[in-house]
DNA sequence: CCCGCTATTGATAATCGTTGTCAAAAGCCT
DNA sequence: AGGCTTTTGACAACGATTATCAATAGCGGG
C-alpha cells in the first residue's frame, strides 16, 4: 500500500511549479531553500515513483543527469525543450509515432519504443 | 596537433568491430581481454574525441551510462537499437527531420536540434 | 638517425549523481 | 490510542566519469 506523506506531496507540488525539466538535486535544493527539511534520498525516491506512475516524464541530459518534469497528460507525448532556460512544451505527433513503428517493423524489429525530443531556444531566449 | 597513437587506433578498431552501442567501460574491458594494456582513461578520451570528430555517435542509456558507436556516414542520421543485444541500424528520415524543424518553428523555437532513437527487439532477439 | 619538444598516456585520486542501509519517525487501520 | 509497516533521512557505498601529474612516446628538425 502506498502512503500519502507531505514529502511526496511537496515533491509533486514543486515539480508542478516548474515549467521545464529539473534534476533531483536542483529540486531538492529548491525545496530546502523554501524551508522544507526534506531529505535528498526522499526526493530521488519520490521522483522515481512519479515517473513510474506516469505523473512525471524523465529523460537523461547530455551530461548524464536524470531530469524530470510533471506531465499534464498521461498520454504518450514528446517534448520541445528550451536548452537555455529549460522551458518545455508537450507535443504530440501521430505521424512520427507511425513512422517509428513502421521503421522498426521494416527492419524486423518488434516491441518498438522510441525517444524523440526536440531542443531549441524558446521565443524569449531567442530574443534575449 | 593531433598525434596518431596505437591506443587511439585500437579504440577506433574495437569500436568498428561492434555492431551496436558500447560503453567505455565495456570497450576497455574488451580491449584488455584481447591483451591490450590500454588504460581506462585513455579509452574515455579516445571515445570523446571520436564523438567530437563525428566518427562516432553517442547517446545516454536509461541507466545514465554514455554509449558509443562507430558511425559509417557522417551525415545526420538516427538509430534503431536492439534493447536486448545492442545491435544497431542507422536510419534516415527526412520526413521526421522536417517535422522536427517545423514543430520547433511553430512554437517559436529557434536553433532546433533533436534526439530521435527507436528501441526494439531485433529479428534474432525477437525469435529467441 | 637521433634530439628534444610537447601531446598523450595511465595509475590513482577526486568528483558527482545516484542508490543502499538501517534506526527512528510517521501513516493508516481498528 | 495501539500496533504494524512503510517511509524517511543522514550517511555510507557505489559506479561512471574526469582531473592530476609524472613518465612515455609521436613527430619534426637537424
Amino acid at each position: 500500500m502506498k502512503r500519502n506523506t507531505w514529502q511526496r506531496q511537496a515533491v509533486r507540488d514543486a515539480l508542478g511549479e516548474r515549467p521545464g525539466f529539473v534534476s533531483a538535486q536542483e529540486l531538492h535544493a529548491s525545496l530546502r531553500e523554501s524551508g522544507s527539511p526534506i531529505g535528498l534520498a526522499t526526493v530521488y525516491r519520490a521522483l522515481a515513483d512519479l515517473a513510474v506512475e506516469g505523473d512525471a516524464d524523465s529523460l537523461q541530459s547530455d551530461e548524464g543527469e536524470a531530469l524530470y518534469r510533471a506531465c499534464a497528460s498521461s498520454r504518450h507525448h514528446h517534448h520541445l525543450i528550451c536548452r537555455s532556460c529549460g522551458r518545455t512544451e508537450e507535443i504530440e505527433a501521430d505521424d512520427v509515432e507511425e513512422w517509428a513503428a513502421a521503421t522498426a517493423a521494416r527492419h524486423g524489429y518488434t516491441e518498438a519504443r522510441h525517444i524523440i525530443d526536440v531542443f531549441g531556444l524558446c521565443p524569449a531566449c531567442s530574443a534575449g
